[in-house]
DNA sequence: GAGATATTTTAGATTTGTCTAAAAATATTT
DNA sequence: AAATATTTTTAGACAAATCTAAAATATCTC
């Protein structure tokens, strides 16, 4: 495996991201993602295919190559084992782990991250539930369900949250929600999308739509 | 404290360490440590002397402000916190610890440094020996003695090292000498400058001129 | 399916950090 | 102190990553 720049991974990452709902990407869609123009997008897009990192023809979009795929779970890799180590080890709260992963991840030694990955009891998932790819890029993508989705009445388990704002922290908190929480729906509202909600051994509460998309669950448990 | 480039920070560490024994540093000087060119070095004093970082006339060499050097401890704190970091708890040798601080050290984020720091339980030096500055720059520069330097029959403690390689790790981990070993001369030969040593409880051993020169001590213990 | 609109690409410029080769300044030697 | 050697700086070029503005292509709408 080469070496990457930063900016190279920052856009592979964001691919690998945008491709998981769309199949393939577009310049305008990575420009937003990346905050950047898309005639920066088309320059790095020339450059990438040159190295064989993504399949692209010009106005048709692009998706990652296997060695691009590879190169993106390297990334991911890092950025979730340092989450993990700044969360478990160094105490950060949930919503600071990201920005500061964001420099870490781009250290590429392999050793540095495996004696991490080690040191760190070799964690399944990272504080905000997201799979962590062991060192082969091996990633365990069993599905999740959209709290949305969860029919009525089905006891679950939390197991990310996809929005990793500081005020979605504060309002889960304040709920008592967080990885790992068994739960289950007791009543939907058609008005607002609100729900009502159960965890064992506590009173029932309601939370909005816009919360419960954000919410992420496993089946049973 | 303003944000710099990785390889601002770069030349203003080499600068700091390179003012220790001259009083300003020369261009040469300063091309040689970072493996670069004289021209490259030009350029760069010219853009730090405007971010006044340093002070610098054509021709005259360069040596950092106040303003710099606190931006070398910044660095040099981070720097040897990692390094740490590496050694107690990724359990990396001595001699691997270097290269990976060096990417290490330039992320720039305060609160990471600070827990890390209070991660680590505030070490002193690092596994070198070398002092770590604290959170306000504030470094323990209580002298140090060369062993070259250190009188007969007198016992002194190792403080650090200044080599790095594993074959200077190699050869002390041989003869048994490491960061905190109390020792002392027994015999100096002027024919090759090499010295017998004494460690308590050990039979006496010899040592090099070459290795003499990179072990450090302090008087007692 | 033709014109309007939106998206994507190209062309050319900018910034940062580097380089080589030549010129300028300083140091050394005889 | 003049000639020579060394060091340092300048001038100009290049690669990476970005940008704006304009041109090319695709998509939508009637």
């Amino acid at each position: 495996m080469l070496n990457y720049s930063t900016s190279e991974e920052n856009y592979i990452k964001a691919i690998f991201h945008l491709q998981k709902q769309d199949g393939t990407v577009t310049t305008n869609e990575l420009a937003h993602e990346l905050k950047t123009r898309a005639a920066s997008v088309t320059d790095m897009m020339k450059k990438l295919k040159i190295k064989k990192l993504l399949h692209y023809q010009p106005y048709q979009g692009f998706r990652l190559s296997n060695e691009g795929n590879k190169v993106a779970l390297g990334v991911i890799r890092r950025h979730r084992l340092w989450e993990y180590f700044l969360a478990e080890k160094l105490k950060f709260t949930w919503d600071e782990v990201h920005e500061v992963a964001e420099d870490l991840e781009h250290i590429t030694n392999k050793k540095l991250i495996d004696k991490l990955d080690e040191f760190l009891g070799f964690p399944r998932v990272d504080p905000h539930g997201d799979p962590i790819p062991d060192a082969n890029g091996k990633i365990d993508s069993s599905k999740k369900t959209c709290l949305t989705d969860l029919p009525l009445h089905t006891v679950a388990t939390v197991s990310n949250v996809s929005d990793q704002s500081s005020q979605i922290l504060e309002l889960l908190q304040h709920k008592k929600i967080s990885i790992g929480t068994k739960l289950e729906i007791k009543k939907k509202f058609d008005f607002d999308n609100s729900m009502e909600l159960r965890v064992a051994r506590h009173p029932a509460f309601t939370i909005s739509r816009e919360l419960a998309e954000n919410i992420f669950v496993k089946y049973g448990k």
